[in-house]
DNA sequence: TTCGTTCTACGAATTATTTCGTATTCAAAT
DNA sequence: ATTTGAATACGAAATAATTCGTAGAACGAA
């Protein structure tokens, strides 16, 4: 694959804000993450790197830009599974399902949810 | 949790070497991961500091120091598992289960075995 | 307009991680 | 004993990521 997207720890909490809300100021983002220990202008800075990096896009005609992000959760979501898979479970894909459904206690609509997902699979 | 784990990219690479052969010299494990980029006391260092960390330990009586790795494979992945499910599926573990089933398709044998542990989970 | 607040820009310090060069030690073979 | 090859120790350079201080622009209210 051409472009291998792999944000840094700061830059992902940055992009978890941004999928979750839509637009967003750098102050709004800043209050979603309240981390104790940064201030306002690290975010600020981590934001400006990633609009650099074309990870997000940003609309700067009023004072306060508005963020936007760029790459999809879900493009994101399968490379770091992906990831994971390859890296920490040896390329077994059920073995990381299983450990995830271990501990955090899914909730049985979850459960219910996979398995039907899991039916339509084989249908396929 | 009093100790949180967090291997870094490259000690991970070195503790799944360590998780898949058990008992492994810097040699060992420095030709396991043929990096065409990094030199030997590369390796060397990072197992040191490991060590240093007590991610690993070492039988230093030989001269060459016999490595084995104190984190086990498991935990290492519980936490890194619920991290993500916390950092990028929003905390949804049936998210990310879908997430790594889709892509990467799994076999009608994991599958299955998915399916039977899902079962058992909700007889407990 | 002027003051006060909030914003961006940007360089630089700090911290974390990886990489390597070099010195030294060890042990086996000559 | 001496040489040789392979190992460790360790400091420090190189790279990556995060954090912050400060300067200056933008805006609204007095």
């Amino acid at each position: 694959m051409s472009n291998t997207i792999k944000p840094t720890e700061g830059e992902l909490e940055i992009l978890q804000v941004l999928w979750q809300k839509g637009l967003c100021t750098v102050r709004e983002v800043h209050e979603a993450l309240n981390k104790k220990d940064a201030g306002y202008t690290t975010t600020l800075k981590l934001m400006q790197i990633m609009h650099e990096k074309q990870l997000v896009d940003r609309d700067a005609s009023s004072k306060s830009h508005v963020y936007r992000a760029i790459i999809s959760q879900e493009k994101t979501q399968q490379q770091m599974v992906n990831k994971m898979i390859d890296n920490v479970f040896n390329g077994s894909a059920a073995r990381l399902v299983m450990q995830a459904l271990g501990n955090k206690n899914a909730s049985k609509e979850e459960i219910d949810l996979i398995k039907e997902y899991l039916n339509n699979l084989e249908n396929k």
